[in-house]
DNA sequence: ATGGGCACCTGGCTGC
DNA sequence: TGCAGCCAGGTGCCCA
């Protein structure tokens, strides 16, 4: 049995004024992801969230105050709490009684990074005729999904791709490699923990580890670690970029 | 259809 | 010590 108390509406999107109603007395059936959402799955429906850049999930006992920032709370059967604390209030939360695979915000999304679907072939189609930086493509949502701001520098760094460059001046064999970096970095990153750079840490407390695999997200000035050569920032579209002109053309 | 820029927020750090 | 300015892990939307 779920019932929910909601403390702050002002998430990225309102929270529905009839959401509490929506769920509470249901019973947890099954939990998916798509993208950077969570799907959790009730009897009548499925609620959608989104962590944004500052979100996070706790399970927390039935007696643990709310601290700051602690936004909601769905109360589960044995004295659990799922604790939903964001500073920034970019996440998200979403209810719908439909197929989750057909809301507005998962509808036009691209394949997943980690599936057969997802490989050079594909990704160089999708740089065709596009003039737009290759780090801005792989950032976009109709084309791959999962791959912040993070993961990008480090995955063209790795497939050797400036991250300026045009994206329809790919070759099929850079896609290919681009395609192949993609995977192995998040691949990487997921197996490690992810990326703490300043307060991440998973839902156990534990922070991720990938920080140290970095090739040069957040190294600017530092040396390249195959050439040693100093690695390079920019900002490209309101968002720091890092990369290393000599290793990457 | 595509590309570029803005918006939504708080908190932590830096430098004056 | 105080404060202004800048930057941050995301991504949808609006306008040209």
């Amino acid at each position: 049995m779920a019932d929910v108390v909601v403390r702050e509406r002002r998430l990225r999107w309102p929270i529905a004024a009839d959401f509490e109603a929506a769920i509470r007395g249901q019973t947890v059936r099954g939990i998916d992801r798509r993208a950077k959402y969570i799907l959790i799955r009730f009897d009548t429906g499925t609620l959608i969230l989104h962590l944004g850049m500052s979100g996070s999930l706790r399970l927390v006992k039935a007696d643990t105050p709310p601290r700051i920032h602690d936004h909601w709370d769905i109360r589960m059967d044995g004295g659990w709490i799922l604790r939903f604390h964001d500073p920034r209030r970019f996440g998200s939360l979403h209810w719908t009684e439909a197929d989750p695979a057909l809301h507005p915000l998962l509808a036009k999304l691209a394949p997943e990074p980690l599936s057969r679907a997802f490989d050079g072939e594909y990704l160089h189609r999708m740089t065709r005729k596009r003039s737009v930086a290759i780090k801005h493509l792989i950032m976009n949502s109709q084309v791959v999904v999962g791959v912040g701001n993070i993961y990008a520098s480090e995955a063209l760094f790795r497939a050797r791709v400036s991250p300026r460059r045009a994206a329809r001046r790919l070759t099929r064999q850079e896609a290919r490699a681009l395609a192949q970096a993609i995977k192995d970095v998040l691949g990487e990153a997921i197996k490690t923990g992810g990326t703490t750079l300043r307060d991440y840490v998973n839902a156990d407390g534990a922070q991720g580890f990938f920080r140290q695999k970095l090739f040069v997200y957040e190294r600017a000035g530092e040396a390249c670690r195959v050439c040693r050569s100093a690695v390079k920032q920019f900002a490209q579209g309101q968002r720091s970029t890092y990369w290393c002109s000599t290793c990457q053309r």
